[in-house]
DNA sequence: TCCTACAATGGACAATGTCTAAGTCAAGCA
DNA sequence: TGCTTGACTTAGACATTGTCCATTGTAGGA
């Protein structure tokens, strides 16, 4: 049983055989799909499901706060599962895999007061980018 | 007379009116423009100017890394002509402003070496959300 | 078991981005 | 100055990503 459908079961979802597909397509580690590639996942087990009801179910799951949208992929949204520690990003620019990495210290102390302008900030989106162990091998 | 034509006419480009209107509407501080908005100026200038040749012109100073394209809109791409100083971006949740920012020391280094999984690191981007002084005043 | 509010569906529509075939023109050269 | 030519621009078709709505279906409580 995926944790992630544990969380929102918990939280008085009304559950269905859709949020339960798409629930069950995100779950696990370094996950970070687009919209399309879970709707192909759950079209894989439950083949009616519509496009309108992953778009919807994921934003459900945003609002709630159990899933994050992450901007490492300048097309489309992906949908990453890992909501509840903080980390970031590592992006092959070569063949697109996504990996979770947990930085040491506070990202937002690199940023002065003195660079803030006033600002409340309340997140930092990190991304690294480069080539993976075989990308640089073949290169 | 834009920095960024400057560059762009001593690299030989082939001068038109287009590209003019479009380096002219990147130019200066702060400035993270869609697609679409260079365009809409651009129509403002150069009333036949197409989408086309807006894409186009944008994706050629990207290749020559005259100007970064910015993920800090989850939606579009956004054009950055400030290409030649590293910095990071500072965005209002509340009313989409964004303004550069130049943090201390280098942001690679909160990553370490264990965290790196082999990958070469070329490039990092780093995005802070919150709100801007007069969107915090009001909430 | 029945009700009903909430959820799912299909398809229209909107926004963003890519591509191509045909016409146009900047820039080097006679 | 006036050709020539390859690079550039254009309109619009098409592709991808995301949103919306009217209708139909159903989870879960009474
Ligand atoms: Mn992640
Ligand atoms: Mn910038
Ligand atoms: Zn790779
Ligand atoms: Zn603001």
């Amino acid at each position: 049983m995926s944790d992630l459908l544990e969380r929102l079961r918990g939280r008085g979802w009304r559950m269905t055989a859709q949020r339960r597909v798409v629930a069950e397509v995100l779950d696990g580690d370094h996950v970070h799909l687009t919209a399309d590639e879970v709707h192909s996942r759950a079209v894989a087990r439950l083949p009616e499901i519509s496009r309108a009801t992953v778009y919807n179910t994921l934003g459900e799951m945003v609002s709630l706060g159990e899933v994050i949208e992450v901007a490492t992929d300048k097309r489309a949204k992906r949908y990453d599962p890992n909501a509840h520690r903080p980390h970031q990003h590592l992006v092959c620019a070569q063949c697109g895999q996504i990996r979770d990495v947990h930085p040491t210290g506070n990202p937002l102390s690199a940023l002065p007061d003195s660079e803030r302008f006033g600002f409340t900030i309340s997140d930092v989106e990190v991304t690294y980018r480069g080539l993976c162990p075989s990308c640089t091998a073949a290169a």
